[in-house]
DNA sequence: AAGCATGTTCCACATAATGGAACAGATCAC
DNA sequence: GTGATCTGTTCCATTATGTGGAACATGCTT
């Protein structure tokens, strides 16, 4: 038996490939689409398009409004909860985020990686600001976040060289990774120090310290970071919490191993 | 090893909706599942059922644990995040939660019907539980919740009866409908004064006050809600509660309905 | 009224899904 | 060890499903 091998990166499996870009499509822009608007986008023929969206619409996935535009469906939301409310990393990292939080008094988080991006899983405010959820679920470049090039830095190599080749480089701000080689040297250090900084990489005035989480020969990749505003966070302030960041990570990623292991197999050597 | 539940053959859309089936009865179970074990629930032959979670895995819809598991994936959470984000009924029925958790203390829902179900969009805590956002996304039955039995006495005829004809009454509890007419009967009531009651219908010892949002011709139906427990909340309470409710509901509904209107404002399209 | 842009429906055709059977790896009983 | 059995995986001829161009419908603009 052959190890969970990672998916293939070919977009567009069979049908539900096809249904899944279109989805992605419209959800992710940010606001309703109408028919045309995404033809344009697309580039499909009009009656395929017009069918594929009815298909979607009648599953949930996405509404139509009145106006006949298109947005994100409310069965995204039912289904999403489950995958939130199950998620090992999600539930077992809870414990570490208050340590964190109470130890820096900034804002933490849990993440995961999901193709070349990171998506948070939970987050603790450092103080109640009103955005809430807000943050769950929402997906940010890997290449230039703190949990995402802590996440890549303990890819095996076979699975980072393929995140690596879909990546597109922008800049977000004058610090972001411009190219693929100034990256890897980052995740260099990375791997050798067991942390990343996001130095404004993503936005301007946030920085940020995070350690990954990662399961040797498993699949699941994710991290914990603690975030804060520049004015406030010092690049200092971060390498004085470095270590700690490190050591609730490792903690989590012994106590993920063992709650997975008892359900998981053995795992042979490579056959 | 056996009950995983079966899924109703309901009407599968083409492929994406075969493909949601099994999307649905993987994700809403309380555990991963194994190959074969969906195998007996949804009783399709092996080859089949194979191929297709492999596609649902490559889309990061399903993940599949080292121990060949399946269990919803982390791509379900990016997308319903612009779901949630981008949601106008819960964006704007912010405020109106404010005011009603202000005027009584107790916790506050929005939410909308999805085929025959209440989904959560979100809440606002009676005391800071630790619960969070536990709640948002969540599904229960719309005939026995405050905000489903809202939802559904505004429902236009006909999309009421084809929403009747696919519910399964469950006795949750000793006060809960178990069948077409007792419902109906208090659909009427409700649709009269404006307000519906959860006189511990779904869950013992929780009571619940409720008006519906909707939009005449459109689509949208949903509504906002108290809960509370009974030994704190009397249905008393609750019947000095319901015009308040009712009052921030209608007025939430306007506010919508203007916001919805410019549904003649044409979206300029890039040429 | 004519012109144009949009959404919808239709149907011969191409593609992708189907499902039975064979294969492979692991576990267990003996 | 050997065989029985359970699981997951692969293969391929058959068939169901999606495809896309064109015609149709509708509403707005000129």
């Amino acid at each position: 038996m052959k190890p969970v091998e990672e998916a293939d990166q070919d977009c567009g499996t069979g049908t539900v490939g096809k249904a899944m870009l279109l989805l992605e499509l419209v959800a992710m822009a940010d606001r309703p689409l109408r028919l045309t608007e995404i033809l344009h986008s697309c580039g499909q023929p009009r009656g395929s398009l017009h069918r594929q969206l009815r298909h979607l619409v009648a599953e949930g996935l996405l509404r139509q409004r009145p106006d006949l535009s298109y947005e994100p469906g409310l069965r995204l939301l039912k289904l999403a909860h489950k995958a939130w409310a199950r998620n090992d990393l999600r539930s077992l990292a809870s414990p570490y985020l208050d340590k964190l939080h109470a130890a820096t008094g900034e804002t933490v988080h849990v993440g995961m990686l999901l193709d070349t991006e990171i998506v948070y899983l939970d987050k603790m405010e450092s103080r109640q600001t009103v955005t809430m959820i807000s943050r769950i679920g929402q997906a940010a470049p890997a290449y230039c976040t703190g949990l995402g090039k802590a996440a890549l830095s303990s890819l095996l190599p076979e699975r980072l060289e393929t995140v690596l080749s879909r990546i597109v480089f922008q800049p977000f701000t004058p610090n972001t990774h411009l190219d693929r080689s100034s990256l890897l040297t980052e995740l260099e250090t990375i791997r050798q120090c067991g942390y990343a900084f996001d130095r404004e990489e993503h936005e301007k005035e946030i920085r940020c310290v995070a350690a990954p989480v990662f399961d040797g020969q498993r699949n699941l990749v994710g991290g914990i970071s603690v975030t804060g505003p520049a004015y406030r966070v010092s690049m200092d302030s971060l390498e004085a919490w470095a270590p700690v960041v490190r050591a609730a990570a490792r903690a989590l990623n012994d106590e993920l191993f063992t709650a997975l292991s008892p359900s998981a197999r053995r795992l042979p050597s490579k056959s």
